[in-house]
DNA sequence: TTTGCAATTGCAAATAATTGTATTATAATA
DNA sequence: TATTATAATACAATTATTTGCAATTGCAAA
């Protein structure tokens, strides 16, 4: 892997916005930089950053997949399937589990971002107030 | 949800082939019983077997998400992302994790198939031969 | 049987993601 | 500097998935 222009531009704007941005996004914002970029590039450049593990992507269920810079400590989330809200939960909750599973199976965990779906306090109890089927 | 020959059909046809297909392979088997069937009704109904824990649905990194009947035991998958071997690993090593995420969170985790990439032992070993970025 | 209503479906179009190929840029080395 | 090998890129095409809308269907009540 050398030093692509794309790569940078996209790990500058990650650690900018610290949030979960998905490809269009960061394909809109690039091009404010490199007007002429093209989408697969976009892409694959992601693909390069997960793979080099300087980005996570995770689907959490908005459609699309979204990435994010890997900070020092490594978060994960809960989504809510019912509200959509998102719980962010620390490595160290997650961090024994997988090392179990690492040990269990001699397999190295390189997944990074865990997203786990589910039904969120509030909303199990309008569940269990309302009509579900 | 009412009665609908495509879910049943889908249903049937996964409790068959007890492995994981994706909505490809699922659309060209049920188009032998109802040949005028849309691909945009395969993945609605499997939206709702999904959402109804019939069924389970998972990227396991081939490209198209692969989707399983739910039987009484869950089980949940290890990708090696060097060589696409895949190990399954049981329920119960993930129940207490599960469990301990929900408690800490009291968020009801849905989630039911578990798809974890990394490296596994076989890969590791020639990983650290080779030359490897 | 008929009717009303909501869930399901087909179709077309939109969106998301991937892949093959040819070209260009970069780094290493002769 | 010229040559070579390889990574990155653009572009086009393909595959995967989702969505809007109108038509159809299943179910329950009339």
């Amino acid at each position: 892997m050398r030093n692509s222009s794309v790569d940078q531009i996209i790990f500058e704007l990650l650690s900018k916005e610290h949030a979960h941005l998905n490809s269009l996004q960061i394909y809109n914002e690039i091009r404010k930089i490199l007007p002429a970029v093209n989408q697969s590039t976009v892409y694959r450049s992601l693909d390069r950053l997960v793979k080099n593990r300087k980005v996570s992507v995770s689907d959490m269920g908005t459609g699309a997949s979204v990435y994010e810079k890997i900070t020092d400590g490594y978060h994960h989330h809960l989504v809510c399937q019912s509200c959509g809200n998102v719980l962010t939960i620390e490595h160290q909750d997650i961090e024994k589990f997988f090392n179990s599973i690492e040990t269990n199976n001699q397999f190295k965990v390189y997944t990074n971002h865990l997203v786990l779906f589910g039904i969120c306090k509030d909303c199990q109890i309008n569940e269990t107030n309302g009509t579900d089927s």
